[in-house]
DNA sequence: CATCTAACCTATTCAAGGC
DNA sequence: GCCTTGAATAGGTTAGATG
């Protein structure tokens, strides 16, 4: 309707000049073969929410990193509309509550199991966050590697601590700021 | 240039595991 | 039971490719 006045973004990328690397900070796009777009669309078809193993098999299937087709399949639902059948449903009743219909379960894949960090791995995270909250693929590359994780998990980290620790620009911080600034300056 | 869409972002919610 | 926080979501922005 009406554009935005001011962007408050800037996105990290202001070092830049200081940076003679730099080659890029978000990582080449993707181009899918026609195969690969034909076999993603089809599954979506069937299951626009698909869980943490069909996505694994889909990454085998056409070859393409499990995080790329996460990130196609957000696109896919944001911009297209599509059918909205049980795993919908099943979202919505899930945890709501469930009174007493376990007529439809298995509806919902598993999602990824929650990675556990060790406390090194933390610590090499956070202090990269301090240096640069908004880190390109080549850090997340080099970082993922230095504490073994993959850059998907890497870029997720960021992506929620980014959310709960560092934007300072929410509105009233109260008291819920200082115990998370405890928790933040931990390590 | 306009259009399409991968990559990326914030904000919020779901949920696993620890206390 | 509640808290922290990784994973997933909606919805929006940025930018590379292509006509």
């Amino acid at each position: 309707m009406f554009e935005t006045p001011r962007i408050s973004f800037n996105m990290a990328q202001k070092d830049s000049a200081n940076e003679t690397i730099s080659t890029c900070q978000r990582r080449s796009r993707t181009k899918f073969t026609p195969d690969q777009l034909k076999i993603l669309i089809d599954t979506f078809n069937q299951k626009p929410y698909p869980g943490y193993a069909t996505k694994q098999k889909l990454a085998l299937e056409i070859n393409t990193e499990e995080s790329r087709i996460q990130i196609w399949f957000q696109n896919r639902r944001a911009r297209h509309s599509f059918q909205r059948t049980e795993p919908e449903q099943a979202l919505e009743s899930s945890q709501t509550h469930r009174p007493d219909a376990p007529a439809v379960t298995q509806v919902r894949e598993a999602r990824r199991c929650r990675t556990t960090y060790t406390s090194s791995q933390l610590c090499a995270l956070i202090k990269a966050f301090k240096k640069n909250p908004y880190p390109g693929i080549d850090s997340r590359e080099r970082l993922a590697k230095e504490i073994g994780v993959s850059e998907a998990r890497v870029q997720i980290w960021f992506q929620n601590r980014r959310s709960r620790f560092y934007d300072q620009r929410k509105r009233e911080p109260a008291e819920i700021r200082g115990k998370i600034r405890d928790k933040a300056q931990g390590l």
